[in-house]
RNA sequence: GGCGGCAUAGCCAAGUGGUAAGGCAGAGGUCUGCAAAACCUCCAUCCUCCGGUUCAAAUCCGGAUGCCGCCUCCA
């Protein structure tokens, strides 16, 4: 695992480990540069617990910060409302995109006194001071503020774009730790009162002390691109003051947007989300999509790109569905070589692609030249239900991690249709045997009525229920 | 202006010294009532450009060009 640091950090998968991750703004809960590092926490976590590890999973929330603010204002709602609402959204997207279920996503807003307690410790420290109402964090006065290899402290380039005159901290490196409250927070009752007069307090506390209060302990930082310098600088500070040291930090990169497409979680879903028929088949497609490229490299995000993963996800999820309508064939006690070994390569793909850095994008050519050979034992015919078992088996232990099946999805066997249903499934065969194709597309809407879908294999009909 | 990153086919993308994985799209074929798939075959003598190091470079070094992020509030 890359350390935001330099180097590589290797986590010891034995103890407990915490894993925190800034979660979205929350006047843009659907940032889907947001979701591609809760995705990519949720693998990492899923990875270790696997691996043995307790793990416990936060995603910090900014509640308190001009743009909730602003945004909570926007909708003619209070803070407290608006949050709860934007909370709601995410929980469920979260749901959607099957974060593991024990995932918190913590308000900041929640851990205000503790907000104030680490304040007062870095005053105390002399590390803080107040000027004109509001509290900074002198960044002279920390020794390892800018080591962590994101900035070379000497070349800033400070005040280039920005006319010094408008701050009042001593130094312009300087970070916020406490806003002074506009007059407008104070009407709206969004501040806290202190010793140091009405306040909020900034991001980086805001985010800081949410992990704490979720978590006690950060041990893997997951960030963003564009918060590598300053904010990880500054949350280290910040946790450095209660006595947290991550051991490890990583950022993964912004997606590459092309002009005239559309960002919006729910239209990317439809995009990369199978048949027309599927109503939830999407979220996988989007998690696949959000997991393909390397975290370290930009996510393209072109429309060919999402089609093409679209497909993609189709692939897999297709071949998952055929080995379970074979699980009931016979053919031998014995599993063929060749598929023992296409097995063995499958888990070694995926064992080796997240050991090294999470490197998920070079276990996809692994998954797919799987597909293809397990796809040509299926349509060969005669493959053992050992076989596919098999097959099925290490499928769906790679999903445990990668979460990506649709498994609410999958093509029902014939004997545990309804009785009704299988009926007409079975009229509907007898019809195209007698090549009465009027009947028989009569029948696939009919039972498309009761709520499933029919397609023809040369094994068969597969039967979804939709 | 400074710092950092990236540049591989129509598109996405792997590949850090030994001669270009994989996928999508495309072409041809098999299968096929429809629908949906699947399977087989083909598709970069070359890795932005120019120099250099080396027996050997997409890979290392120098330079050029282009793109992205940060250097400032929000945070």
């Amino acid at each position: 695992m890359n350390l935001a640091t330099g180097g590589k950090a290797v986590v010891d998968a034995t103890g407990s480990l915490n894993i925190y991750t800034i979660g979205p703004s929350l006047d843009e809960p659907d940032d889907p540069d947001a979701w591609r590092r809760l995705v990519l926490s949720d693998v990492l976590a899923r990875h270790l617990v696997k691996s043995g590890a307790q793990v416990k999973v936060a995603v910090g929330l900014a509640d308190l910060d001009d743009r909730t603010l602003s945004s909570a204002r926007a909708a003619g709602l209070s803070r407290a409302d608006y949050v709860a609402g934007v909370v709601q959204r995410i929980t469920k997207r979260a749901q959607s995109l099957r974060l593991l279920p024990e995932t918190i996503f913590e308000p900041a807003s929640a851990s205000v006194p503790k907000a104030l307690d680490i304040c007062r410790k870095l005053l105390g420290k002399g590390q803080a001071y107040e000027k004109l109402r509001s509290v900074y964090f002198d960044v002279r006065r920390d020794k390892r503020y800018g080591n962590m290899h994101l900035m070379d402290m000497d070349k800033l380039s400070v005040g280039k774009t920005v006319d010094l005159d408008d701050y009042v901290k001593d130094n312009p490196l300087d970070f916020t730790l406490l806003k002074r409250a506009t007059l407008q927070d104070l009407k709206l009752g969004d501040v806290i009162e202190t010793e140091w007069g009405n306040v909020r307090p900034s991001w980086f506390v805001q985010i800081a002390v949410a992990g704490l209060s979720a978590l006690g302990r950060v041990d893997v930082l997951v960030a963003g691109e564009d918060h590598q310098f300053p904010h990880l600088e500054n949350l280290r500070v910040v946790w450095s003051a209660a006595g947290v040291e991550p051991k490890a930090w990583l950022a993964d990169r912004k997606l590459a947007r092309e002009e005239g497409v559309t960002l919006d979680l729910d239209t990317l879903i439809s995009q990369t989300g199978g048949n027309a028929d599927s109503q939830t088949g999407g979220a996988g497609g989007l998690r696949l999509w959000l997991l393909s490229a390397a975290y370290r490299k930009p996510l393209s995000a072109s429309t060919q790109s999402l089609s093409m993963w679209a497909r993609n996800w189709h692939k897999v999820q297709e071949t998952a569905c055929g080995l379970r309508l074979a699980l009931g064939a016979g053919g031998g006690k014995d599993v063929p070589e060749d598929v023992a070994q296409a097995v063995f390569d499958l888990k070694a793909g995926l064992a080796a692609a997240l050991e090294d850095d999470l490197s998920l994008h070079r276990y996809w050519p692994k998954l797919f030249t799987f597909v293809k050979l397990v796809n040509g034992w299926l349509s060969a015919g005669n493959f053992p239900g050992v076989a596919a078992s098999l097959c099925l088996q290490q499928l769906e232990a790679a999903d445990a991690v990668l979460g990506i099946l649709d498994l609410s999805q999958m093509p029902v066997a014939c004997d545990c249709l309804p009785a009704d249903v299988r009926a007409l499934v079975e009229e509907r065969e007898a019809a195209r045997k007698a090549k009465d194709f009027a009947a028989s597309d009569s029948l696939r809407e009919k039972l498309s009525g009761c709520g499933f879908r029919v397609e023809d294999t040369a094994q068969g009909p597969r039967v979804y229920s939709l």
